[in-house]
DNA sequence: TGGCATTTACGAGTAAAGTCGTATTTTGCA
DNA sequence: TGCAAAATACGACTTTACTCGTAAATGCCA
């Protein structure tokens, strides 16, 4: 058991995580910055939300200069799927399906998307 | 300003509506028994919560007889588009297609329910 | 009708998340 | 070299979500 702890990130962290991985990495600087456009919080408040997740494991950081540099330590796509699976499970019934027709029906995507979406049903079919 | 509050309930205020989704109408102790089987705090939490939940608005109560019998307040419907919403903005860069193919890619649909997602799709389609 | 099971009411404590003020450290450059 | 700007470290406070103990109310039935 090597223990790879259940890192569930907050909802700031999210917020924080979303910069990084499209950034790839970033300074505390420019992380507080950009979630300045849709949030006013200070400076020492991102700083500190980073260093608990640095200290949770949820990013990395290169302090080899005076201005540190963060990266993210979880994938998007794995946050994602933690997060969506939680969701089916307690708002969906246990079922993918429904959220996905929710999901749809509520909101809408380009024919492109659509496309794509229908691909991967085809392939999904074959597969069985 | 009636003030219709962003009324976001929280993990636990969901496992609950969950339960009075499915029955439609129940008591705080039917809640709490069927609670039970996967979770294991006292009666009076399952109790204290739900009358947060009614404060809230959450929920509404008849309490005519010594046993009040709780109704869910928020549709389940709902609450589904409202994290959904969330989540799509947060995690999904705003794309509800990255979210559909993530959580088709990472679960299994049954061929039925493949199906029927389809018909939506070509539906959608249809509609531009 | 009186006591006991069950239920509700309520207060208080704990833990986690978020917030920020202030002190300390670092380093570029006047 | 030494000082100012920018960054980090750290502690403390607030709010919210739970959690539960205990008291009060209710109503069934022996």
């Amino acid at each position: 058991m090597t223990s790879i702890k259940h890192l569930k990130p907050t909802e700031s962290e999210l917020e924080i995580l979303q910069v990084l991985w499209n950034e790839k990495a970033a300074t505390v600087r420019t992380v507080h910055e950009e979630l300045s456009k849709t949030k006013d919080s200070g400076y020492t408040t991102t700083l500190k939300l980073m260093q608990i997740m640095f200290e949770k494991g949820l990013v990395t950081r290169n302090d080899s200069s005076k201005t540190h540099i963060y990266q993210p330590a979880v994938s998007r796509e794995k946050t994602q799927t933690q997060f969506l699976n939680k969701m089916i499970d307690t708002l969906f019934a246990g079922s993918s399906a429904n959220l996905v027709l929710q999901a749809l029906g509520g909101h809408d995507a380009s024919n492109e998307e659509l496309e794509k979406i229908q691909q991967l049903i085809n392939q999904l079919k074959k597969e069985k």
